[in-house]
DNA sequence: TGTACATCAGTGAACGCGCGTTCACTGATGTAC
DNA sequence: TGTACATCAGTGAACGCGCGTTCACTGATGTAC
């Protein structure tokens, strides 16, 4: 069988097959290239090849569509950690540098995805899953810093403080250089995460 | 003279006397009642009493306006570290708290303020203004944590990296806090402030 | 295996919205003589 | 002190834009008999 590139809406049909993954895929790189402020759905749609109304069928609203963005976004998030600090032997404390290393890349290489999961009021922010996903990447970093085998704490605990403080200083470092703050240029930021990250670390104690 | 309250437009006669002002608060004011995302220039227009036109003689554009904005935030953010640190007292871990606290109290009490500073992509990044008011706070937190009479450095001085760090833990956790991520409350961050904050600080060797 | 029919996933034109901005204008202010 | 005139700060109607969403529709798919 042979796939013609050059006429996918004529190959494609009525039916689109998998509009809800091209349709995140879209919308992933929509956001990439004009970043959060910049997204619309008809323009999605448009790239997905497919008429405004189409997105309807798989997802309610653009809410729902940047929801699952960030879901997704979340989950990724979860697992670059996790394996971020597996990779980094068994020191404690060159494994939370790698993980806050690899949390700081994230939010650095993939800005828009970044910028969106923490946009509350632009997602369904109690929907069941963007939660779930958010709970599991905090996991990662509390797991790491508490322990594997402390016992699960609820929201709020206070001693959840050393998680909170290792993901406070990580988080705000990755945004105080998304914004700009440190007046660093894009490559600066490279130069950032290596050298003036881990010192940062070095000052928590946990 | 008597001021008739209940006919402004009647008695301010064809031109405002200041407008410029008048348009910063009710900028000001739509910024607090509906967030950043729901900001628009007309009805900044139209709060102020004007025609939509009206404000071009005063700010160019919308993202001048919000400039403005987020200048006058930063100076009084800017404010209130000097102001929290120098109420503390001598020792330097309280006043470090004390400003850590005013920072979060900030954020938390002024959130679309808080969120329009660092949305940087609706700013004017360059401006002169925006980014002088912005290094002032950044002063205020610098001299308190490496002390007074320290050196001036440049900014991505590796030097910088324990401020850097102060700076990093109290932005996350704001931004954490606001953002809904610990799973908190309205009511319930306040608590945080007053109880988890100072123990995240007290993770943080300076 | 073939046919009838319900269901599903699309189309594309249209609607109404609020927005930022432009335009020709006009009323008020302030300055020069 | 009075007058002419330039400048300034407003008006309000209009424009064009892209957006999200609705609507009646149609082509494809899958299921029941």
């Amino acid at each position: 069988m042979t796939i013609n590139l050059n006429s996918v809406k004529t190959a494609r049909g009525y039916h689109h097959g998998d509009l809800r993954s091209a349709l995140l895929a879209a919308a992933e790189g929509l956001l990439a290239e004009r970043g959060v402020e910049g997204f619309s759905l008809r323009e999605t749609a448009r790239r997905a090849g497919v008429s405004p109304a189409a997105p309807k069928h798989h997802f309610r609203d653009t809410r729902a569509l940047l929801t699952a963005i960030a879901t997704l976004a979340f989950e990724d998030l979860a697992a670059r950690l996790q394996a971020a600090s597996s990779d980094a032997g068994i020191d404690r404390s060159l494994r939370i540098r790698a993980q806050g290393k690899a949390y700081v890349r994230f939010a650095v290489d993939q800005r828009a995805r970044f910028d969106l999961m923490w946009r509350v009021p632009l997602l369904e922010a109690a929907d069941e899953g963007y939660c779930r996903a958010g709970d599991q990447a905090f996991a990662a970093l509390d797991s790491l810093v508490r322990g594997e085998n402390a016992e699960p704490l609820e929201h709020g605990d206070p001693r959840l403080a050393p998680s909170i403080a290792c993901w406070s200083t990580v988080h705000g470092f990755a945004r105080l250089a998304l914004d700009g703050t440190f007046g660093l240029e894009e490559d600066d930021i490279a130069r950032a995460i290596d050298q003036l990250l881990p010192e940062v670390l070095g000052h928590l104690s946990l």
